[in-house]
DNA sequence: ACAGTCGTTGGCAGCGCTGCCAATCGGCTT
DNA sequence: AAGCCGATTGGCAGCGCTGCCAACGACTGT
């Protein structure tokens, strides 16, 4: 094949050249080997514009001759928008957040998409800094947990321009899309739930609020909604740390310690709650007889205890599969509350 | 400020236009702002190169004026490699792989670097097409989970160049960098405690396996291991799902209907043990007594369970940093045993 | 006073691809 | 037979940034 000049070695043209010191493959290599241009080259990889079969088999054939890999980087610069979109998670030890990024993926992968995330570690300077980060990637969309967010970020994506689905809850205006539940009603409902089988000395067993504020509104609701029913929270526990079925076990002993005759506890979550569940058995301490418990999010151990775990069932794959795909739409700014399922369970 | 003729309309020259309709800031947008070069500026905001102070406090401020992001795709493309990191794991509902990622993301997001995620499900075809998206982004590296791949993954993978590391497992030769613990030795280590303990009658429940590869060579292990004990498997129970406490307390159920008089059972994993945990509890046999349970992984929530669960913890959350770290470095290929611990518990 | 140095700085050619536009080619209409 | 139309194709100017190189003082040593 002769090609004329060429500016510098080509793959096909240095048959000595170990396969590291190689260069790169182009599109332009193919565009050579397949005898075509550029441009059709790039028509026939994306299925974009017109071209005969012959062509397309033609650059095909030269596409897998070369073992030619699109540049995205490359092509994501000379079109407008890229197939990155970035999500933006507080933790990653919580399943909460593992299940948003699975209904996500699932999505956007399906649609040649790709998941760029960032963990802030409930941190909101840490999510300014990431969202920051992520932008710089110029992604197509952003997702982020929660809709509180330091000005700067507001302002950065504001300025942005990009797409943004803000996640998990709807108690508070959002930026643009918000996917969600109300946290306060759930709250509420498990108050309501409790309040109507008759507890009466009821407590609370919470992890490190000071950064979960969906879980500040969940137990504000359970506080409103208690108020409402005539009744107080007689006891109160907050583990200075994350939430886990550790701080839950440990927890509630304590919590117990203090307000030995409570009949009746909600968790700051199911993780929690299971913790305070494997407490109970070790104690011997019969449920609901002499405690309820009741959690949040409905995971799925909770269902499998031999006695189901009351609880609240949140939409978490949902809620990141709906904002996957809204955040690729045009739409216009909304607000989608996916709602909540109370499981009335066993131990409540 | 005059700057003579400009190609289109810059940000800083149409105070009517709305936020919207502006064209993005760009390098030359602060270099014109701060009154220096594009390069200069360039220099300054990598602090790489030299630059005076007064230069960079100009440009600093020039940048908080305009609000300008840097454009990393277009950083990329003119550089040489991209701070971007492909993470392929199998799936996100075992707790397993997020806490790959969240090892990984610790480090890397220290570093400056974004992780681009992919889940194959478990799918060897998935995972090549997964790979080849990724690659098309250019990253600094790959993590893939597993050493098991198709011709194909393998091909792109070698061809591109870049640095892999394979995670989970140490039982067969890698490309590049592995960093994981060998599976087949810690089933053997499961079987030698079961063994050791004096239980004769085992018996092994396990998810659908035609995918998890891993979890296949920890039976092999396990029953290598048994075998040289001088024992067999009594019973084997394969769920035809994936791994859940669902399925680990039915098929407990299901395999102690088959086979009655096992004395103990080596699960797949701790989420199929808790399953079958809490089939124990709701049954009233008795632990470890009538039943002992063995798991995998170690998970914390085994540890918290009224009588903790024998199993065997699995780095990880450090296989997952210890990848991110050598998968930047410039070292060689090798393999990194991480290892395991086996953890007595209550329950064998 | 002159050449050599070092710290700074700006200019500009790409990086690999896409979008736009013009050119080409058959086949058809009038 | 001339003109027209749609399908197909190639050329090439950027996309925004980095890397290289030359240029420019301000000093220094001789």
């Amino acid at each position: 094949m002769d090609d004329g000049e060429r500016v510098r070695p080509g793959p096909d043209d240095e048959a000595l050249t170990g396969e590291v010191l190689r260069r790169p493959v182009t599109l332009a290599d193919v565009a050579r080997e397949a005898q075509v241009g550029e441009s059709t080259v790039s028509r026939v990889l994306r299925s974009h514009g017109s071209f005969s079969q012959k062509t397309r088999s033609q650059v095909e054939a030269a596409v897998a001759r070369l073992g030619y890999v699109p540049n995205r980087i490359a092509g994501t610069l000379a079109s407008t928008g890229s197939r990155l979109i970035g999500i933006v998670i507080p933790s990653l030890s919580n399943i909460v957040f593992p299940d948003l990024l699975r209904g996500a993926t699932g999505v956007l992968e399906a649609d040649g998409y790709q998941s760029v995330i960032g963990v802030t570690d409930y941190d909101q300077d840490r999510e300014e800094a990431l969202v920051v980060s992520l932008l710089s990637w110029r992604p197509a969309g952003l997702l982020v947990t929660g809709l509180e967010h330091t000005p700067g970020t507001v302002r950065s994506l504001r300025a942005s321009g990009v797409r943004v689905v803000e996640l998990l809850d709807v108690d508070e205006p959002g930026l643009d899309i918000v996917v969600g539940y109300s946290n306060r009603a759930a709250g509420a409902a498990a108050a309501r739930h409790l309040a109507g089988r008759g507890y009466r000395r009821i407590g609370y067993l919470g992890h490190d609020l000071s950064r979960d504020l969906r879980a500040i509104k969940r137990l504000d609701g359970f506080r409103g909604a208690l108020a409402e029913a005539g009744l107080a929270l007689d006891g109160e526990e907050r583990v200075p740390a994350p939430s886990s079925v550790e701080a839950g076990r440990h927890g509630l002993e304590r919590l117990l310690a203090r307000v030995p005759d409570l009949d009746a506890v909600y968790f700051s979550n199911d993780d929690m709650a299971l913790g305070g569940y494997f407490h109970c058995l070790a104690r011997g301490l019969s449920i609901p007889g002499r405690l309820a418990l009741f959690g949040h999010n409905g995971l799925d151990v909770g269902r499998l205890m031999p006695q189901p775990l009351a609880t609240i069932r949140t939409p978490r794959v949902e809620a990141g599969a709906t904002a996957a795909r809204l955040v690729r739409a045009g739409g216009r700014r909304e607000v989608v509350d996916l709602g909540f399922a109370l499981i009335e369970g066993a131990t409540a």
